[in-house]
DNA sequence: GTCGGCACTTGTTGCAGATCAAAGCCTTGC
DNA sequence: GCAAGGCTTTGATCTGCAACAAGTGCCGAC
């Protein structure tokens, strides 16, 4: 159970501080990460911690207590089966929430676990509902976050349920560069640090259809390999990517 | 696209009502559907409203004003892919929320559809803000909705991605009675208000293989068919259930 | 340098589930 | 009563993806 990765991480745990009383009343909803994490910085007290490839941040079945925001870096959060089988359930950048599964039952149902380096800040749930109180706009934050995260894990349903393995692929790919361009990152080369199992795991897939799918989606063009890694690919044109996945549900399309 | 049911719905409304103080500042997180339904009865005005199957709460691009919960009866909401093929990612039943994947940006992405006749209380958003802004009860009761939420789908993830077929209704049928169970409902036996093509739709498979694996299920006597309708299904004993599902994986686990 | 291990690719074969097709039921309307 | 149409079941065939297998390239250890 609990395959690899898990060390237990020598988290670099930075001192806690308190914060000056919160700002603005209540103004437009955050619509942006940019606001949860300037937000906050001035709202609630936090700890900060620098994450490395395979740390996990909880593990399903630890109590739940605290939240937790990604300031730099990429994290997956996993979900097991009671035989011991795990699947990628979620993928977390710059500004999204981790724990959120944790609130309704007291306990965390996933694994939360990075991708590569990068730092978590980490608070109190107690401390946050205080905080709301006086503060609409760190509360209307919070639920954007929720509420995002909801709205992507629809997205997956959608993506798992209806599209097939090639599209699901490009799919994903297309996924993961939006979630970089709403962070005003560059999405022309993109690096995913996900073994071909991985992402398999993450899209209901063997690793080998994952290989084979990127292999096509090479040759046609919509993507391609960076010389540094097959790990590293480039994306020509978003459009090109969307437009192929509409182009396999075509035959679907017309019945 | 967003294919028939959707009657604009002849809407019930009754009057709204202000609410005398709320309740108790902070006691322990609400863990049941009732506690919510209970706690936003005093707290938040609402309006209630009688649907029948078919009738949407809500449309995918609606935007959003309010949050609606469930009183009575059985939910689905929908969500669409570009070319309009839409997919069930999610079932609701009495003390749920509705309508969360809106906040994020401020429209919603899915429809919300009465399966069967029921019952949704509405309320404002920017209201239940302010009234959370005093209760902590009732914050905390609309956090623990959205988790149970989050939870929930990422159960689905794990079963699109990991179960064959026949385990994906067995676990359907499962979730489906433990929802009853959790609201003191009867689980020996169960009436599901979709048709073949809407399980397989949500499970991610066709209709005929729904049928199959019904079949199966109840050749192996895991379940049974009443006399009143293929709709109706018995369940003897749920463990028999979860053991199924844990057979199909059995060949999975030792290798 | 060579060796061994790991991640990835590519080929081949088999099966689960999709697709196509044909009946059975049950309901609704006349 | 009968006819029509929806929903469901069951059967036959086809196919996309999984499973298994073999080969390649990269990197670190020695």
């Amino acid at each position: 159970m609990h395959t690899a990765l898990q060390t237990t991480a020598p988290a670099i745990q930075a001192q806690a501080f308190t914060a000056p009383p919160p700002r603005s009343p209540s103004s437009a909803a955050g619509q942006s990460w940019r606001d949860g994490l300037a937000l906050l910085e001035h709202s609630v007290p936090f700890t900060r911690r620098v994450v490395h490839a395979g740390d996990s941040i909880y593990l399903g079945g630890d109590s739940f207590l605290q939240l937790h925001v990604i300031n730099a870096g990429q994290f997956k959060t996993v979900n097991y089966t009671a035989d011991g089988r795990g699947q990628v359930v979620g993928l977390h950048f710059k500004g999204d929430w981790l724990g959120f599964d944790g609130i309704h039952s007291g306990q965390h149902r996933c694994d939360a676990v990075a991708l590569d380096t990068g730092e978590v800040w980490s608070l109190r749930y107690s401390t946050l509902i205080e905080a709301c109180a006086t503060s609409h706009a760190l509360l209307r934050t919070v639920h954007a976050a929720m509420s995002s995260q909801i709205t992507r894990e629809c997205g997956s349903l959608l993506s798992l349920g209806t599209l097939p393995a090639d599209a699901r692929v490009a799919n994903f790919i297309l996924d993961w560069a939006e979630s970089l361009a709403a962070r005003d990152l560059r999405t022309d080369e993109i690096t995913v640090h996900m073994s071909r199992a991985e992402i398999g795991n993450y899209l209901g897939m063997t690793l080998e259809t994952v290989s084979r799918a990127l292999s096509r989606l090479a040759q046609r063009g919509v993507i391609g390999f960076l010389q540094k890694g097959r790990r590293d690919i480039a994306i020509p044109c978003l459009d090109r990517l969307r437009a192929f996945i509409g182009d396999v549900m075509e035959p679907a399309r017309a019945h």
